[in-house]
DNA sequence: CCAAATATGTACCGAGCGGTACTGATCTGA
DNA sequence: TCAGATCAGTACCGCTCGGTACATATTTGG
């Protein structure tokens, strides 16, 4: 049994990128459903029918905003060692949130860091996100110090923390407007840190035995 | 010629104070001018008699938190050396966003990053002094190294920039109900990439001469 | 060809928004 | 003592919010 009554007359994947648009831009809170509408291209009953409610558009945008515009850092993961993944992810980073073409910023972010009190489960869901990618990284770290390209001594945990830290910083430097390469640069700083304070193995070394 | 008309029956000080914490916890748009009065213990024509509007009372909110909750910032700057300017920085800004008697996070980020259109002028507006801190700090740096505690080939609006993502990092993770414990941890790593990227006059070594 | 099912579009709901008019209360200066 | 000035409190303004009722259009299954 394919489809049963009339079909509808829009993309709902088309239509929900459009959403996460106008969330990356205008936050949770200064989006509003005709706004999404509008920019969805279809009507608010339609809205509703196909998505359920504005808070359920929303997590169905960072779920979308999550497979496509976070695939860089999924792509990071996969990087032999520690200090690859994390040049990686930073510096993809800084490209991710200046693409010219998107709003700038992080929907992780721009979503909303702080809402009216009947909004908390929004940013209480985004902040869960965020710290669940950072435990997928304590744990890639805590892989490397088994592959050696980490030290015993290092503490995955907190090298992850770091590196979500300054990603965050960088997503809102971007929205204010940051320029692509001077986030890059702040992502070289940091990754000095990084290898500093974790005494991972650097891509050179790795391929030259001592 | 004192005071004329009948004596306001509140604190207006006072009242700001409450008006810093509900912007703080809420954000500018998360905030309604109902939620405002009531945490103010006024009623709303008195909001607006002695403070404007919602938006020049959330800018007089940013200015009065700037004077007192970011003190430390200030204070940092008058240390010695650059390394310990942002040692101070960046430890004190872990304590200032984990207060237990305060919103968690900084006004500056938590006020919003994201807004509607027709907010666009506060997020822009919280940005802009963002930056302008920065710029303040690059300065310090510029006299750093005239001072010799930066080496010449430092970069002072790189590093600043740095420090800054840092502590943006710091307040985003903090709004998230990361510990003070462990945003020092992140600070300590960002100042050993501080160091490095820098190769500024570490505090030892500027008391033992060469 | 009709009934069931689903989508669309208009027009609307109660509630809350930011902001204010207006009445009364309380002060100072003359 | 009273006029002028300022503040407090109630009650309201128009508007937008998120969300929906309902009539209509378009499809499939029988």
């Amino acid at each position: 049994m394919p489809q049963r009554g009339r079909p509808r007359g829009f993309d709902a994947d088309e239509a929900l990128e459009r959403a996460v648009e106008v969330f990356w831009r205008q936050g949770y809170e200064g989006a509003s459903v005709n706004d999404l509408a509008e920019a969805m291209g279809i009507n608010k009953p339609s809205l509703y029918a196909a998505y359920g409610g504005k808070e359920e558009l929303f997590r169905k945008a960072v779920a979308r905003y999550a497979e496509t515009d976070m695939k860089y850092a999924r792509d990071a993961f996969a990087q032999p060692t520690a200090y690859e993944v994390v040049a990686a992810l930073l510096r993809e980073n800084a490209i991710a949130v200046t693409r010219p073409d998107r709003p700038l910023g992080c929907l992780s972010i721009q979503g909303g860091v702080a809402c009216a009190t009947e909004n908390a489960p929004v940013s209480g869901f985004l902040a869960t996100s965020r710290l669940a990618g950072e435990g997928a990284l304590a744990d890639r770290f805590a892989r490397a110090v088994v592959e050696g390209d980490l030290p015993v001594h290092a503490d995955p945990v907190a090298l992850a923390r770091f590196v979500m830290i300054v990603s965050e910083g960088q997503a809102v430097h971007a929205a204010a407007g940051v320029s692509r390469e001077d986030l890059r640069q702040a992502a070289e700083i940091a990754l000095a840190g990084f290898a500093a304070a974790s005494g991972a193995r650097m891509p050179e070394q790795a391929t030259r035995p001592v």
